[in-house]
DNA sequence: CCCGACCGTGACGACTCTCTGACGATCACG
DNA sequence: CGTGATCGTCAGAGAGTCGTCACGGTCGGG
C-alpha cells in the first residue's frame, strides 16, 4: 500500500524536525509546519491522512486549526499534542473535533499507537464516509445516494473513498494511482471516474480539473 | 409520544460522544456515563427506557452492572456491547439478564434496529432471530419465510442466524469459518451460502462481497 | 479560429474469485 | 450392520473485475 501521508504541526523546530524523522523512519511520508496558518494550507495542498497538531502555538493556536479544519468539512484524523495535563484541555480539544490527544512529553511509541489506533477507528466505525447526499459503506462497498443503492466494486469503493474523504481538494492521478493502484498507468483513473460517473450519475459531481486531476464538489 | 430515554454506558469518551449525538439525532433523549458505578446511579435517577451497556469497562464491568440492575428487580432491556463475539460471552450476557448483545464494531443501523426489537418484544429469550420477513428459531433450526417453513441443518442454521445477527455488515469468510466451523477450509462458507440461498429461495438476499465475504441484506 | 494536448469511453483479453455438482467420510439410529 | 442425513473437500464451469488500448470528442492557448 501506499505510505500514509502525515502532516505534524509544531512550532518549536526541535520537536518538528525529530517528530519528522521519526515519523520518516516509520515509513510515513511526513510534512512539516511551523504554524496554524502553514497548516490550514498545507492541508489543503497535501491532503493528509494525519495531522498532528500541538496546541500551543503563536497565532492560530491547535485549537483553531482544528475548529477551521472541521468547520470546511475536512475528516482528516487529528492529534492533538498538548503540554498541559488538564481535562479542560482534553474536553476543549475533543469538542473541538480532535479524534485524540497525547500529553508531552510522550513515549514515539505512544504517538505511533495512537496514530494506528485513530487510523483503525477511522475506518471501521467510520467505515461510513460521506458528502451530501452520498453515503459509502466501505466495507459493504455499496454506495447509496439518496434512495438509490448502488454495489462498486473494489477499486470503484477506494477511489470513491478517496474523493469523499477530501472534498472540494484536488486529488492528481499520481496520487490516486500511488494509494489505490500502487503501479498503473494514470488513465486507469479516468477508467474508474467514467465508472463512477455512469454508476452514481448526475447528482455525483466529480469535476475535471484539467491538467491535474478531479475533485469532489461539495 | 414522549421520547424514549436512553442510557449509554462505556468508558471510551469517543465512543460514548459518538453513541450520545447518533441516538440523540434519532429523537432518543440520552444519557451518557462513563462507567459501572455511574451507570446504576443514572439507572436509579432517570428510570431510563434502555441502557446500552459495554461489557469491558474497568471497575464494575457490564456483566455486573447487568446483574445488579436485575438483582434490584429492574427489568429495564439492556443491550450488551461487546468487543468480544465468543459464544461464552453471549451466554454470559444473556445470563446476567440482558436482553441483546451487539459486536463492536456494528453499524449505527443495526443498534437501532436492536433497541426497537428489544424494545417491542420485552425481554426473552433470543432463541428467536429475524429481519424483515425471516424468522429463525435457532432452537428448533426452522426458517419461517413468509409462509415457508424449511429445516435447515446444524450449520446452515448457525451461518444464518450469524448472517441474521449482523444485517448490512459483512461478514468475512475468516470470520464464519472461525466462529462455526472453528477450522476448515474458508470455501465451506461458499457451500452453505449456496445452501441457503437454495433453500430459502429468492427473498432471502445474502450478497457476495467479492474478496471479501457476504452480507444479509437488510 | 486552429491546433495540439488532454479527456472520456467502448472493447477486449487476462485474470481472479465464486458457485455448485459430485464424492467419500462420518455420524446417529435402529 | 444397513440406511440415510450431514459433513467438508475438490475441481471445473461460470461470472465478475481488472488494466490497457485506441479513437473520437473537448478544451484552451495563441
Amino acid at each position: 500500500m501506499a505510505p500514509q501521508r502525515i502532516l505534524v504541526v509544531d512550532d518549536d523546530p526541535a520537536v518538528l524536525r525529530m517528530l519528522t524523522r521519526t515519523l520518516g523512519a516509520e515509513g510515513y511520508e511526513v510534512d512539516g509546519a511551523p504554524d496554524g496558518g502553514a497548516a490550514l494550507a498545507a492541508v489543503e495542498r497535501r491532503a493528509p491522512d494525519f495531522v498532528v497538531l500541538d496546541v500551543s502555538m503563536p497565532g492560530l493556536d491547535g485549537l483553531d486549526v482544528c475548529r477551521r479544519l472541521r468547520a470546511r468539512g475536512l475528516s482528516v484524523p487529528i492529534l492533538l499534542l498538548t503540554a498541559r495535563d488538564a481535562v479542560a484541555d482534553r474536553v476543549a480539544g475533543l469538542q473541538a473535533g480532535a479524534d485524540d490527544y497525547l500529553v508531552k512529553p510522550f513515549a514515539v511509541e505512544e504517538l505511533l499507537a495512537r496514530l494506528t489506533a485513530i487510523g483503525r477507528r477511522g475506518r471501521s466505525s467510520g467505515d461510513i464516509v460521506s458528502a451530501g447526499a452520498l453515503r459509502l459503506d466501505t466495507a459493504s462497498r455499496s454506495a447509496t445516494l439518496g434512495q438509490l443503492e448502488v454495489q462498486l466494486t473494489e477499486r470503484e469503493s477506494a477511489l470513491l473513498e478517496l474523493l469523499l474523504r477530501h472534498p472540494g481538494i484536488v486529488i492528481t492521478r499520481e496520487r490516486a494511482v500511488d494509494e489505490i493502484w500502487g503501479a498503473a498507468q494514470d488513465n486507469v483513473v479516468d477508467r474508474y471516474v467514467t465508472n463512477l460517473r455512469r454508476k452514481l450519475g448526475e447528482p455525483l459531481i466529480i469535476r475535471t480539473v484539467r491538467g491535474v486531476g478531479f475533485v469532489l464538489e461539495p
